[in-house]
DNA sequence: CCGATACTCAACCAAACGGTTTATAAACCT
DNA sequence: AGGTTTATAAACCGTTTGGTTGAGTATCGG
């Protein structure tokens, strides 16, 4: 598990992980704010911060005693990338992504 | 790790099993032929394929002796609609995919 | 029937994962 | 200075993962 895309799909294969980006794609917050909604101690978030981290799809910065953290999207582009290697046709991938999509709006996952 | 999105990342997050899928996308192959690049045993890619089928992404067939996978592309689309919610702007992100696909054309990977 | 080929199951093993507890560091506030 | 809050580090633990070997099943072809 060493290359870029391995720790981006290892990375949003854990479903707390993808509620913390869900939650970061509201802006950026602290770590606290971001263990709130778990039945987990910090430490357990801190570590998953840090497989966000080292997979590139959220940055750490210090503002005083807080941490705040940002979502990148730049894995999630590589991500989308090679999936698109397994289409055969645009157009058919477009229909079936919204019909995706449509079915996910009313959906929170994480 | 119990939910479909769960499953499908962790099928994705290994480098063998992108691989396969990458020579599953120029049609169906029996498993000897899938494990044929690999420096591993047959037994593993076994495994392999059972944890791609169990996340929905193949599915296997018998036709004599031989037991062809067919790459299945649903759980794609659902990965794609998931990420796709991390979007700020279509457009954006539709320019940011177009730079990876060509960064992409010229490389391999798995 | 017999052997070879294609594939899977089961047991095992080292390493990684997801969580815990305990301890530590850094910034804030009297 | 001292205590509180925010966050990370380190050690530990049970479970999962990714591989192995060895045995077993199923189909083909004499």
């Amino acid at each position: 598990m060493d290359d870029e895309l391995s720790r981006t799909f290892a990375a949003l294969a854990d479903p707390t992980r993808r509620a913390i980006l869900a939650r970061l794609a509201d802006g950026p917050a602290p770590v606290n704010e971001l263990a709130q909604p778990f039945d987990m101690t910090p430490q357990a978030i801190s570590k998953h911060l840090k497989v966000l981290e080292s997979a590139g799809l959220i940055s750490r910065s210090r503002q005083g005693q807080w941490r705040p953290c940002r979502l990148e999207v730049a894995p999630l582009d590589a991500v989308t990338a090679w999936i698109a290697r397994y289409r055969a046709a645009w157009a058919d991938s477009f229909d079936r992504l919204e019909a995706e999509i449509k079915k996910m709006r009313h959906k929170e996952d994480g």
